[in-house]
DNA sequence: TGTCTACTAGACAAACCTGTCTGTATGCCG
DNA sequence: CGGCATACAGACAGGTTTGTCTAGTAGACA
């Protein structure tokens, strides 16, 4: 079949076949669901061997914690990718990332509050990779906002983080028309009512 | 074990055994997510046969879109145990529900949203049964949004969907502390900045 | 008493799941 | 050339899944 040279996830350290696995991994759970797929289907579309699965994976679930923290990779890398820009133009170009990811043609939600849906315990090593990319990503909106001069810092990045939810939701269930609009709306709105106390 | 004569799901005209597998289902499916759960473990906590199960549900999925509609009940059902009052009021009561959901002991997040993770095709019949769902409350918020006089009552209930969705992710992810004081606030913010202007 | 209905119990098929195992082939390094 | 690491192919075990099927039981009603 396809010659598998290409690896979204390569950094040149790590085998080409776990490469492969992790990057497939990527593709289907995203696209229909962590329990929907299973380790057979994942290693056929990889054209890897078992064996060598179960090499780098002890079991199906490090393979689950690993796509976590790839999609985490991935959305920092798509952040990093908007380049240096003043506080405030960055808070709205992060936002405006959904609306980017949104108008994709395989795009299916958020993958951290899909996976998250499909784990029950919160202490589940895939709910924790779960929860430090959210922390992660309440961290940066916070920092961006001291930086904006945010009087609040803490509390506006916990009413971007709940703005950010429901706006992923928002684009996934209801596909607004005008999302792009709403969302600037949105953000700008929580912008201005914060700072202005 | 225990009998099994308290239905949640009791009308009157539909069979005890029935009631029984959608009471189990719900339980079951929204503390472990619907995939994770078998029909077999659904007919042996209902108490019911196999042949009973089929009977009254054509397949699983079935059942699963049952769940959802009941779901949805459910949440009518909350909201209409508020009682009449003033439209402002109404609004906040309703959000209010999410506090008090998230405090109970096996609070797992939306259902709905937990759900639709579970479902990548939009088109599948537990999908549109979610569609609906959001349907109405979109449009019970709407209604309740024009008789609070607010101008732009379609704008501002997708705005307060989105926050809806957000505070529902936030206290089940994020738990913050003060999460009754977050909805308050997050709440009549928005039906201020929307009625003035 | 007989019959009808609703239900239970459980075997069964066919497919799927995760994870382990054996054996083989290929390429690299010395 | 020998030796080693890496990966492939695929059988296998043990358990799970959905869904069908047969056989038997308990209660209601006439």
């Amino acid at each position: 079949m396809a010659d598998h040279t290409a690896d979204i996830t390569d950094n040149g350290l790590e085998s080409s076949a776990r490469n492969r696995v992790l990057d497939t991994a990527t593709k289907l759970f995203y696209a229909e669901g962590v329990h929907a797929v299973g380790v057979d289907r994942i290693i056929a579309e990889a054209g890897v061997a078992k064996a060598t699965f179960y090499k780098y994976f002890q079991a199906k679930d490090t393979l689950v914690r690993a796509y976590v923290q790839n999609q985490s990779r991935l959305g920092r890398a798509a952040i990093d990718r908007i380049g240096k820009r003043p506080a405030r133009d960055m808070i709205l170009a992060i936002f405006d990332l959904v609306a980017d990811a949104a108008a994709q043609p395989g795009y299916r939600g958020c993958p951290f509050l899909n996976a998250a849906a499909e784990y029950p315990d919160p202490g589940h090593p895939v709910r924790q990779a779960i929860g430090e990319h959210r922390r992660w990503k309440h961290d940066l909106l916070r920092s961006l906002l001291a930086a904006d001069g945010n009087p609040n810092p803490e509390t506006t990045a916990d009413i971007l983080t709940v703005a950010g939810d429901g706006l992923l939701i928002a684009s996934h269930l209801d596909k607004p028309a005008n999302l792009r609009q709403l969302i600037r709306e949105t953000v700008l709105k929580i912008l201005e009512t914060s700072a202005g106390r």
